[in-house]
DNA sequence: GTCAATTGAATTGCGCGCAATTTAATTGAT
DNA sequence: ATCAATTAAATTGCGCGCAATTCAATTGAC
């Protein structure tokens, strides 16, 4: 049995799994151009929108919608910081909690930033409805498969 | 300005990039407690399911379909060697090329892997003809990203 | 008020993933 | 036959992501 003819539910190509794995990865690597000049790495930019959308969050605040913990946001953050979008400041009112707030230079970024969904649109060969709707599909799969 | 309500192709929420991002991870996680048993990661068991298709590959062979390059691959197929699952031997015709071919182990290792598929079908709370249908969609898109 | 339990971040260790470089083997033009 | 160009892996450096542990601050039971 040098091949494979018997069992295709174990053929890579079948797998969603796959499928959604390399498109993120896809993903990425399209929006690498469009975030090389923001000097932002692409989870990078996903905390930048969180704090774009929201100024003024804790470190779990930022990690609970994008399932990430402190061992992957607080060196992320550090760079932020060392590349000038962020203060990180303990609150006053609670020394453990850690202040994530934009600088001068973080919130200008956005003016930079508010292009790249339209041209990744571009990217994808989908129209807006499709977009949403795939999304709401993908989104759905994703919260299934952190239930159960 | 401290909110955001002007620019919802900015939110988070809204794009399909964390989407997919997200349901990635969150397939990886769902997988693990399936794969801790066999002793391989979700990126080991891509591999694995590559050589279980067809036996005896060079490092970039398995790497075009999972489009990863020897940087990663390398280290990878080292750790699954030292599983004891693979083999990797330079071909006597080039010895610039690496040979990977299953161990017994690693040919056994398949059928308790075989019924993986469908328990995840049961965690993503889709029918076979849904699953088929998503998957054919975010296939094309990540074609699109890889291409555009 | 004191001390145990909880909470929020930080740290450590490991594996994945990418880019850039290096090394060795092979090919091909001359 | 020789040497430059190409090819396949390996290596290095860096950032992300997860699990487990640690540490400090806070809360709560008594």
């Amino acid at each position: 049995m040098s091949d494979n003819h018997e069992t295709p539910e174990l053929w890579l190509h079948n797998q969603i799994c796959f499928a959604v794995h390399s498109t993120a990865h896809a993903f990425a690597a399209a929006y690498k151009p469009h975030l090389d000049p923001l000097n932002l790495t692409y989870p990078q930019y996903l905390v930048m929108l969180l704090l774009w959308e929201k100024d003024d969050q804790s470190v779990s605040e930022l990690g609970k919608p994008l399932f990430l913990d402190s061992g992957t946001l607080t060196p992320l953050l550090k760079r932020l910081q060392a590349t000038g979008y962020i203060n990180r400041t303990r609150d006053v009112n609670d020394e453990r909690v850690m202040r994530i707030t934009l600088t001068d230079a973080g919130k200008a970024l956005k003016q930079k930033a508010i292009c790249i969904p339209h041209e990744m649109l571009g990217a994808m060969g989908l129209n807006v409805e499709q977009v949403i709707a795939l999304g709401k599909d993908v989104r759905k799969l994703g919260q299934a498969l952190r239930q159960n």
